[in-house]
DNA sequence: TCTGGGGTCCTAGGACCC
DNA sequence: TCTGGGGTCCTAGGACCC
């Protein structure tokens, strides 16, 4: 792991990836409106079109023919369905692009070595030790990491049959902005004296870390480019984002960063979640509601084995159909990766939010994660499997009081969590007794 | 014809300990 | 008994990213 800031950084991004990955072994389909997505409840033989699906998938990827009438991602599949009825929806292939990413990666590494990940298909590389940038001084270093670039871009062709786009920089910030310049088959080149004419007009969004919020946040304080951005006195953005907030927002705007490419991470957490093709009712579809719960705790239990973790923290996530989300979670005394054990306490969790409407998602997550076999010793004998409850007192709308006093509501609930399900896959996860 | 799934990081308040 | 500060752990929610 590189401990310092790097001085010369380049930022890649394959050019709309997933769509691009599809169409290299369906070329025929070159040029067609094009839409990537869905998965459950939504057609699963290429070549159909997006007008007669039906289901709860969003977008993934767009092709530009499709974007033109108003596709984007993110987007609901159905209303894409309406924007654009003829164009073809594909369902997402993540072991294809998987396997693509992996070459892309490997043919990047095997020229500059120092990348760090950022998902499936971006990655950052420290240009410093590179031959042609290592030795060059002054300005000539731009210059060796410009050819340096190019050469990664023709690598990645070369293994992949795929065109990315490359910014340079001497942060990750900048790096960032700087691919995004010019995209697709971009190589772009953002040095410090660049800033104020080619980063200081670019609309705030553009800063990776401003979402929507921010965003319109600082669009209420007619705050539109960085350049406004960068005007303004770290103290009005501390008085309005807070203290770490505000200030990485001024050091932001005048295209700071001194972040190392870090070129190894462990996680933090594992998830498993799902969308219902319909709202469950959490009485009436009780038996669903088990099932659906027992195969993500399985799913988790599984990610866990497989990936040689434990973690002490179980979670939950619900959505309902306001789209209200709450989440629960609790921690244990040790570390497991054990499915029993995560339902169990999943269970706990559950019990602690009161079911007042339909279920749209519900999810586990287990976090406060080690490497399974180098767990940090229990401070007392596991005698008891949760750990003694701490803090909150304050009650939420959704929590129930504790114990459950109302009828109506324990009714719900003890129906949610019935623990001998009519109707499970994996009866042997059942929990005897009632606690 | 509303809004996926898998993550990270931050904030904030209370409990608890010194 | 009261007052108070600092640090850490735990939980819930939210912003943001790919």
């Amino acid at each position: 792991m590189v401990a310092r800031p790097p001085r010369l950084v380049a930022h890649l991004d394959m050019d709309a990836f997933y769509a691009s990955v599809e169409l290299l072994r369906r070329p025929e389909l070159r040029g067609q409106a094009l839409v990537i997505g869905g998965g459950r409840g939504g057609l699963e033989a290429p070549g159909r079109r997006l007008g007669s699906y039906t289901g709860r998938g969003v977008v993934t990827t767009a092709t530009y023919e499709a974007r033109a009438f108003g596709v984007h991602s993110g987007m609901g599949l159905m209303k894409a369905a309406a924007l654009a009825p003829h164009a073809l929806l594909l369902p997402v292939d993540f072991d294809e692009y998987r396997r693509l990413s992996r070459k892309f990666k490997l043919a990047v590494a095997r020229q500059a070595p120092c990348i760090e990940d950022r998902g499936i298909d971006e990655i950052y590389i420290d240009l410093d030790d590179v031959p042609g940038v290592h030795e060059a001084v002054g300005h000539d270093r731009w210059g060796g990491a410009r050819a340096v670039a190019q050469e990664l871009k023709n690598n990645v062709y070369e293994a992949t049959g795929l065109r990315c786009s490359i910014g340079l920089a001497n942060n990750k910030l900048l790096a960032k902005v700087a691919s995004d310049l010019d995209k697709p088959d971009g190589l772009s080149l953002l040095m410090p004296e660049d800033l104020p004419q080619r980063y200081w007009p670019l609309p705030v969004r553009r800063i990776h870390g401003i979402g929507p919020k921010s965003g319109a946040q600082l669009h209420q304080l007619g705050i539109v480019t960085i350049g406004e951005l960068a005007a303004l006195e770290p103290a009005q953005l501390i008085d309005c984002f807070g203290d770490s907030l505000g200030r990485w927002l001024h050091e932001a705007a005048h295209g700071r960063d001194d972040r190392p490419v870090l070129t190894s991470s462990e996680p933090v957490s594992l998830s498993r979640e799902t969308t219902f093709e319909q709202d469950l009712h959490p009485r009436v579809d009780r038996a669903l509601l088990t099932t659906a719960l027992v195969r993500q705790v399985e799913r988790v239990s599984q990610d866990l084995v497989t990936r040689g973790y434990v973690g002490r923290t179980v979670g939950i996530k619900l959505r309902f159909d306001d789209f209200r989300t709450v989440t629960r979670d609790c921690t244990l005394e040790v570390a497991t990766d054990q499915a029993e054990l995560i339902l169990r306490s999943a269970r706990e969790c559950l019990k602690r939010v009161l079911l007042s409407r339909r279920l749209r998602l519900l999810g586990v997550r287990v976090s406060s994660l080690q490497r399974k076999g180098l767990e940090e010793p229990a401070v007392e004998p596991p005698s008891v499997a949760l750990a003694k409850p701490r803090s909150r007192t304050k009650r939420e709308p959704d929590e129930t009081p504790a114990p459950a006093r109302g009828a109506r509501e324990s009714q719900v609930q003890l129906s949610f969590f019935a623990e001998n399900p009519t109707q499970t896959d994996t009866p042997g996860l059942g929990i005897q007794g009632g606690g």
